[in-house]
DNA sequence: CGCATCTTGAAATGACCGTTCCAAGATAGA
DNA sequence: TCTATCTTGGAACGGTCATTTCAAGATGCG
């Protein structure tokens, strides 16, 4: 059976996460597609499908790489209120400065696009809120176990407005928001939690 | 002179709001505006110029209409906090109900879209993001000197924690976000704020 | 009325969109 | 080595993109 590709598939969808990420997808044609990757329509189809199939897979594969394993190392810190200071800190430096700078976070901008009236789209978004809340809320528990949180500071609430948080710092981000800044309203808001 | 538009320009410019706003300008054609606005190409053309033009009136348009009057609104309020809570009450209700529910806020998707490469239109998403935060940082001043705020709140950090949140409830407004949820994440914000 | 000037309608522009098709190339098993 | 089966290259598909062009329609002024 000679069926084996003259590319590599995991390489390719890198290169395609990184084009719809900075681009969008509306704004990123499948000509782009293939002049960055390299490869051919005819592979592209075969092996992911069409355009909402590819960017599909590049969604789910930017959330298993870079979201969730930054919300794993989130929600087993035992730290408490430092290791929420330092995912922010992170969230922040990779979002203003490096590789990645200044294009946000693909799903928030996911949210503000056309691309979120498709079903499977949206409950990405949704699972993916979800476990950044989660994360934070158990990051939260921890703080408030080891006594950390201002009294009456409530570990499920403060969770969404600190996940709400990072929604803006992607967003303003994107538009070449201050790094400095952001952290500042950053460490504002977790003074305010903290005692 | 018979320079006299068969059309309202006015009202034709508020179709087109609404388009870009919803859509996004990636995803609206030219021929989803002449459809919508019911005027031709060479009128919409003459009128307007291109798309970007066309966009950008559009999108300094959704700013005089739809943000400064609310902004001025919170700035000029004495009450202090509750001018705040009302401030996002409105929000939450104008993103998640009626007629532009879930339509998110222009200025916030123009944040994560690939028309923000613009000069023109990060310029004014940069003024649209000074103006938020100076109005919320004007109702914090009133409610400082009004003894509201909790000790060591500082107003203008303050300020830049509540403007980020804003643009979370924004974006999570787009995908569906239930109302109750994020007005529960506003309060908690609010009361880590107040005394 | 008649002329000058603007607007309007509709067709046409070339470029690009996502997608499909098919012959040519390559490889595993017989 | 031959054959069956997959991948690959590249052309071609109809449709839509933003924009332009130009004749026809409408209007204020003399």
């Amino acid at each position: 059976m000679p069926d084996i590709k003259h590319f590599d598939p995991d390489a390719t969808l890198e290169t395609v996460v990184r084009l719809f990420w900075q681009q969008g997808v509306a704004s990123t044609g499948i000509q782009d597609v293939v002049t960055a990757t390299g490869l051919n329509r005819s592979s592209l189809y075969a092996t992911f499908g069409g355009k909402q199939d590819l960017y599909l897979t590049a969604l789910r594969r930017y959330v298993e790489q870079r979201s969730q394993p930054v919300f794993r190392c989130l929600a087993e810190d035992q730290r408490g209120l430092p290791s929420i200071a330092d995912f922010f800190d992170g969230l922040i430096q990779a979002r203003c400065s490096g590789e990645y700078a200044r294009w946000g976070c693909m799903i928030s901008n996911a949210h503000a696009g056309a691309e979120n009236s498709d079903p499977e789209v949206r409950a990405l978004l949704d699972r993916h809120h979800r476990e950044l809340r989660d994360a934070l809320r158990a990051a939260l528990d921890t703080a408030k176990t080891r006594g950390q949180l201002a009294p009456g500071t409530e570990p499920g609430a403060t969770a969404d407005v600190l996940a709400l948080l990072a929604y803006g710092v992607n967003l303003r981000s994107r538009a070449g928001a201050d790094a400095r800044e952001l952290w500042t309203s950053v460490t504002a808001a977790l003074d305010s939690v903290g005692l």
